[in-house]
Formats: C-alpha cells, structure tokens, sequence
DNA sequence: GTAACGCCGTGACAAGATTCACAGCATCAT
DNA sequence: ATGATGCTGTGAATCTTGTCACGGCGTTAC
C-alpha cells in the first residue's frame, strides 16, 4: 500500500480490470469468486492474480476464495483512493465527444468535471451534460475542482502545446488520445491511447495469421 | 518476411510510431535520420530503436543515420506487407462514428471498407462516408473485401456476441473497445483499447504523483 | 478423528524486454 | 596520413515481468 512508487503499470491496469469485474459480480449478488475466476474473467492466469492481489493485502481464505466485497472495498480504496477524483477533457471534437458520452454513462469514482476546448462556438454550451470552457479558464477550473487527471483529445499538431498547458495548470496525468509523443516533465503521467497504433498491430498479427496457418499450425 | 510469428507485441506498436514519423520526415524533406531522434519523437531511448530497426534489416550508415525513404519503405513492407489492408468497423455508435471520422482522415495502407451495426436505422445509411451494413451482411462483406480486421465498438454486453460473428465472418484481429475480456481461438489476435482503464492508471499514478515517464534528455 | 481435497500466499525460477558497452566503420580536422 | 569523432549493429548484462510449485490451512467426506 505504501509503495505505491514502484507499482507497475501493468499490474495498476490489471487491478482496474479486476475490480470492474468484482464490480460485476457485486452487482448480481455473488459473495466470493476464485482466483482462476477472476483469471478467466480478465484473460490472464489465476497465479497472476493472487499475484496482483497481494499488493492491496490478499485476504482470500482457501475454501471460498475472495469475498466480493471486501476485495472491491480494498481494491477502490487502493485504486482510487478516499476521495473522489474529477478529470477534465480537453478537446471537444467528435473523439472528445465519444469520450465524454462514454465516461459519463459509466459510474462514479471518476467524473468529468469540466470540458475545454479553443473552438469559440463550443465555449459556455453544455455538450453531453458537460460544460464547456475556454482553454484559458484552465488554471481556475482544475484549481477549484482538485483536477489532477486530463484527457486529451486535441488534434495532434496543438497536443504538445496543450499538454504544456495542462502541465502548468496543475494537470499530473494525461491520457493522451493524439498521435504524438508528448514531452511532459517526470512528475507527470502519461498514457497514450493510440487508436491508430493500436489498428496497425492487429492488422500486423492477423496477416502474420495467414502464414501461420498456410505454413505450420501446432497445439 | 522473416518469422513475424514471434514478434514481440511491443516492437510492433514502436515500429508503427518510428514509421509515422518517418512518414512526416519524409514529407518535410527530411532525408536522414539518426536513432537518438527518432528515439526522441517515440519517446524511447536510441539503443531501442536501433535494436528495433534490427528485425526489418538495418540499414543505417554511421554517419548519416538512417535514409527516410529506404528505412520508411522497409517498415511498409514490414508491418503492412505487399497488399493494402481492408478494415471493418462494427457497432456505429457514437464512438463507432468518432473511430470512422479519426480513421477515414487518415491516409492509406489502412481503410475501413464497411462498417456494421444492428440497429436498422443505421443499416444502409453512408455514415462519414462509410455505408453501414446489416450484421448478417459479415461474411459476405468481409469475404469480398479481403476483411481480416475490425474495429469493435459495440456495447459491452454485445461485444463477446459479436466478437463471436466476427470469427466465423473470417475476421482474425479485432480491436476491442468493449470493456470486457473476449474469448476467441487462438489463431485471432485481439488488442483491447480500454479507456476507463486507461484513465483509471493515469488517475492512479496522478494521485500519487510519482514519475511516471522518463523525460529524455534532449540532443 | 483423520484423511483427502482445493485453493491461497509466496519464494524460487524462467522468460522476456531493455539497457549497456564496445567493435567496426565512415568522415572530418589537422 | 593519422588521430579523433560519432554513429550503427549487436553480444552480454541487467532489469522487469510472469509462471511454477509447494507449504499451509480451512472444509468436507467418511
């Protein structure tokens, strides 16, 4: 709990997944889940698991596995922490947007807070229950709102420039959606969702399938 | 090409960003280039990318770096192969529409030839200049464009459902946005873009505000 | 009561990814 | 020439991440 520092990334995405899931099982009325469940319903391995779980002090018994409950209670606690967090979206196009409808439908540890965006038009209208603002009105909005954590959602030559603006506005993680490496200072976080990136991979290994199965398939 | 089977996942993903921007090199005339500044522009350090550059055959010179063109073309050759890849996209909600909008005003060795949707009011509609098909439609569809990607956008609860169709439509990568973990066989890759997990690492490491990426020092 | 079972927690191990460090080479300055 | 420079390509070392395997312990069956 206390070294929070040398978390692995992977492991805090892994986490996310699991509590999402215990989300799930909490809502349907299920108590106790095993760690090869929780395995199956993550896609990874359930030594993974116990694994992972270790880090917010594992409290499953051998007969029963782990108590939802508790473990989701642990996991928010660890994740998210005490106090609920805002996030701010930057770039109101129609990604920002998708976004916005998409975080919004979703519950609540996270909530966005507030938009921004340079467009004039866009500036003081309500778009997905969210208000808009001027990107100069930053610095006061995040301050007043305890924001931390941004998403950006701006088209990629003005990500380095807003992402500066963030950082000066008191922004210490960014989900960066822009196709550009952003070059932030140490003390920010940053994790780039690359939808493009993300497209060429897949397409990589589903032509690379080809040859696998014309050539040798084994198992 | 060689034994793209055992292509780490991860060399993938920085081979896509040294060829996006080699692409804007190239398109500013730029005609050499060394690995410590293309380690810059992908946020990684020069023995990476040097080591990287190893599975496509280097060609650098030690004195001008890398040519753009040459290195550009072997990376072509390399991720996209000889043909140009057809994409499809299926669930044409509002994420599904922000996908098409980011993807169509991309360029080129990557289009989505169709997209899909289950709601008829979308069926036959041309969506940001896409016609969107029935689902039974799927294998027709992805037989005649030579389709072996998609783009899957649907709702979490549909998704595994779908995910399903796709495989039997021929389909053999799918890019996951779809919060939830999907079974496939073996032989179908799957990339899942999750963006409230996303946020909830970034919100994680903001809020224990330690580094999160390295800065590289520059030049 | 006690034997057998199945799962958790964790140390030890393996696999994988990144960085280091240096040979080799072309170029340039003197 | 010849030494100095600065880059690439790559084996080896290091660091990171995931897996294995087993002790320990409730529970259940008999």
């Amino acid at each position: 709990m206390l070294d929070q520092f040398r978390m692995s990334e992977r492991t805090v995405g892994r986490l996310g997944v699991y509590r999402r899931h215990l989300y799930h099982l909490a809502t349907e009325g299920v108590n106790s889940v095993y760690s090869h469940q929780l395995a199956l319903a993550a896609g990874v391995t359930a030594a993974q698991v116990r694994r992972d779980l270790m880090v917010v002090g594992s409290n499953g018994s051998s007969t029963r596995g782990y108590d939802v409950r508790s473990l989701l209670t642990r996991l928010e606690a660890f994740l998210s922490g005490p106090a609920h967090q805002n996030v701010a979206l930057v770039g109101v196009g129609i990604l920002g947007r998708a976004i916005l409808a998409y975080c919004t439908s979703r519950s609540g540890h996270l909530a966005i807070l507030a938009a921004f965006d340079s467009d004039p038009d866009k500036v003081g209208r309500v778009i997905q229950g969210c208000r808009c603002h001027a990107m100069a009105e930053m610095p006061d909005v995040a301050a007043q709102g305890g924001i931390r954590t941004a998403l950006l959602a701006v088209p990629a030559p003005e990500a380095q420039v807003v992402a500066d603006q963030l950082v000066s506005a008191g922004i210490r993680g960014i989900v960066n959606f822009a196709p550009v490496h952003l070059r932030v200072p140490p003390f920010v976080h940053v994790e780039n969702v690359d939808i493009m990136i993300s497209l060429e991979k897949v397409a990589f290994f589903a032509r690379s399938g080809i040859a696998g199965e014309e050539v040798l398939e084994e198992v």
